[in-house]
RNA sequence: UCCCCGAUAGCUCAAUGGUAGAGCGAGCGGCUGUUAACCGCUAGGUUCUAGGUUCGAGUCCUAGUCGGGGAGCCA
């Protein structure tokens, strides 16, 4: 006898053959009529697979008159054209073998009701079983796949940059420390009081988690030309957000030969093609966030799709910005040159003006990181954010600082130690050439595409600050 | 980390300082080729924790824990 997954039972033809189903039971309704319909789902895909249950099944006063939510059966029988109008075929079951039952109906977590999301994480191991979550494992899923398809398609090479990092010169970020140091013993340095020896500790000095692998692989782009890197990122920052993780997903791609345009287009590209494959590949999940979660689910992917990322400099923002307030509009903190773009600024220039993603560039050297590349100007560099409605940024990036005078300015200007960034340096001294780069929050773009409104609702098993349950 | 709000039945929420309720879910029954099913009955509570005020605290005060919204940091 044949197994069919959910998904594949819900596009069979009707048969005379007997065929398998297994899955877990959504819900149960019973007719006087002498049967039941149990809807099962198995997570193959967003809908649930309707097996009719007879009363003359050997179970079925014992047993299938008692399924409740949550429990796991096993349906043989042959697939019918469905005589009620909510799908197209259903199982007439000739048997229906209950694997494991829900021990306690009344207290099952993830019961036929509806649950809000807060409530959910707290049973993070069941509320896999939901519509809702279900979907965005789904969803989650074809995007991962579509990233590796887009690069592999254009030749970039998958490059696996360590979780684990002894360099201290990743940048701003707080790190979460990696050690075997017993912690109820530490032993302090004779050379640095109040510090701990980190001679006896595994690496023999400092370790600590990887807050990005772009350092590392803008090695490998000095070699292999395109690659990228899609993989855990670690930051023990205290940010109690909807937009933030301690532990997140990030993409970051960089590239040879290549200027800040180049970046931007790649950025582009690979937004759009991943938006693509959404829509083309999980229409039944799309097609319910637009229903129960974001009515613009599916408009918004299909817009972005269709239309160019909208590109502004920096500078030019700022204008805009000014001119907004010329005109009345209230800004709780003040536009000025040089600051930081606040999250209300970001979310007027790509929700209110533009009504779509768009590219800042070009920001004021003194609030970006060193390592990118000084303009003409002396003032800007070679930066850009992705802005994207809803979410704020999504992408940060910018063309690589390749002229060794200059980055060592740089170095020298952030009081950062040169000697650190030896290896760094290297690229720059042997056969440098222009690259550029940028990093995607995994996560995010999932929140995007889903319209789901909290990042910890989005990966399977979040972890945040006074959190890592599961 | 800062500002604001919240925590009561399995879940979502009510309850003027004075006997703790409803809807959903669950159990039982009725009805029906059902599909957010519908109708009836039943069970279900250490009101987040620790102190305090009061004759009396779910309600007021203090501290803490956790959650939500906003901000910062960023992806």
């Amino acid at each position: 006898m044949r197994t069919l997954s959910v998904e594949q039972a819900m596009k069979a033809s009707p048969t005379s053959d007997p065929v398998r189903v297994r899955g877990w039971v959504r819900t149960r309704r019973d007719s006087k009529a002498g049967i039941s319909f149990v809807a099962i789902n198995d997570g193959s895909c967003f809908d649930n697979f309707q097996v009719v249950a007879p009363s003359s099944l050997g179970n079925y006063e014992k047993e299938v008159l008692h399924l409740t939510t949550g429990c796991s059966v096993e349906a043989e029988g042959v697939i019918v054209a469905s005589q009620g109008g909510g799908q197209a075929v259903e199982m007439q079951a000739s048997s229906l073998r209950v694997l494991g039952w829900v021990e306690d109906p009344d207290t099952y977590p993830a019961s036929a009701k509806r649950h809000t999301f807060e409530y959910l994480r707290e049973v993070a191991h069941l509320r896999v079983r939901t519509n809702t979550f279900g979907a965005v494992a789904r969803v989650r899923n074809c995007l991962a796949q579509a990233v590796h398809r887009f690069f592999h398609e254009r030749g970039f090479f998958w490059v696996h940059t360590p979780i684990i990092t002894a360099s201290d010169c990743e940048g701003a970020g707080e790190m979460f420390r990696v050690s075997t140091l017993d912690l109820m013993n530490i032993k302090k340095d004779a050379n640095k009081p109040g510090h701990a020896d980190f001679a006896d500790d595994f690496f023999g000095k400092e370790a600590f988690l990887t807050v990005s692998g772009q350092l590392n692989v803008e090695t490998y782009a000095c070699a292999l030309s395109k690659v990228y890197t899609f993989g855990p990122t670690f930051r023990a920052e205290n940010s109690n957000t909807a937009r933030h993780l301690a532990e997140f997903w990030m993409i970051e791609p960089e590239i040879a030969f290549a200027d800040l345009n180049d970046d931007m287009q790649l950025a582009e590209e690979f937004v759009k093609y991943t938006l693509r494959a959404v829509l083309a590949e999980r229409g039944d999940d799309m097609k319910f966030f637009a229903e129960r979660i974001d009515k613009e689910a599916i408009s918004r992917l299909e817009h972005v799709v269709e239309s160019g990322f909208q590109r502004i400099t920096y500078t030019d923002a700022v204008k805009l910005l000014e001119d907004a307030a010329a005109k009345g509009k209230k800004w709780e903190y003040p536009v000025k040159w040089g600051a930081n773009l606040q999250a209300e600024h970001e979310r007027f220039i790509t929700e209110e003006v533009f009504k779509k993603p768009t590219i800042v560039t070009d920001y004021p050297k003194d609030i970006k990181a060193f390592y990118m590349r000084m303009n003409e100007d002396g003032k800007t560099v070679r930066a850009m954010d992705v802005l994207v409605p809803g979410i704020g940024e999504l992408i940060g990036g910018s063309q690589r600082e390749e002229r060794l005078d200059h980055l060592d300015r740089r170095l020298e200007e952030m009081k950062l130690d040169k000697a650190a960034y030896w290896w760094y340096r290297d690229l720059r001294k042997y056969g440098t050439v222009p690259h550029a780069g940028f990093g995607l929050g995994f996560e995010r773009l999932v929140l995007f595409v889903t319209g789901m409104a909290n990042i910890r609702d989005v990966i399977p098993f979040p972890r945040t600050p006074k959190n890592a349950a599961f």
